[in-house]
DNA sequence: GTCATAACTTCGTAATTAATGAGTTATTCT
DNA sequence: AGAATAACTCATTAATTACGAAGTTATGAC
């Protein structure tokens, strides 16, 4: 994965945006794709790589791997390596990850009224 | 703005996660940027194209307009036309969006806790 | 009749993000 | 020795999203 352009307008906005309002960093990170899903796997308990990407079909390796890498840097999750054979790697909802998990499920519902609704109108004309 | 590939792999993988959980659907809406200030904007009584664009100082006519369609057409927003000298046009919350917004703001004053402590790890290594 | 304003739209390009595919390390099973 | 498995990494390419600048429509003021 390439790395930003820092002088590029794109990224000073994206600066701005998120000195403006913490919640627009919490969407960016949230908004990378596959992320609520290996979030959500997690609680449910596909605690492992593998285990998450038999789960969610179609994610590639590399994608699931920076996923859980940035769950991990934002501390909404927590990673424990086994050194068992072959390797074993758990992952596992921090207190954070449940708090959020939380909220979500509660924007969960919501949208599950909103989007629906739009579909149908869209649907429609 | 160019269309999707209704071919792509990029494409088809949106489509299975919405159709998994309409929370991706929302928070794919929610993400393109400046959306949620433009919500929060609106809310706190910038209610007119150009009051919007001077309060968000650096966006840009064509994202504001794009971003106004989309909320609009989601029903988060209304939007109402004068025909007064010169034209104006006033867009308010509608109920659902009102609803959204509070859900929003827990969502935000948990973003502030936690990425606000992810900041700080960062600078420190 | 030219200028100004509000609220947009359109087009081309730059930047970012996702996907594909191959490679890595360590270890056991055959 | 070769194959298999878990959990990754890296480079390249494809797709999407954001930006910049100019153009549009309607109306009235100068």
């Amino acid at each position: 994965m390439t790395s930003r352009k820092l002088n590029s307008t794109n990224y000073s906005n994206q600066v701005y945006l998120e000195e403006r309002c913490t919640l627009n960093k919490l969407i960016n990170l949230l908004s990378k794709r596959w992320m609520t899903e290996v979030l959500f796997g997690i609680e449910e308990g596909n605690n492992r790589f593998t285990t998450l990407k038999d789960e969610l079909e179609h994610i590639s390796d590399n994608i699931l791997a920076d996923r859980l890498k940035l769950l991990e840097e934002y501390k909404l999750i927590s990673k424990e390596s086994f050194s068992e054979i072959p390797a074993r790697v758990e992952y596992t909802l921090t207190d954070t990850g449940r708090e959020l998990s939380n909220i979500l499920e509660k924007l969960c519902d919501f949208s599950d009224t909103c989007m629906l609704s739009h579909q149908q109108a869209a649907k429609k004309y």
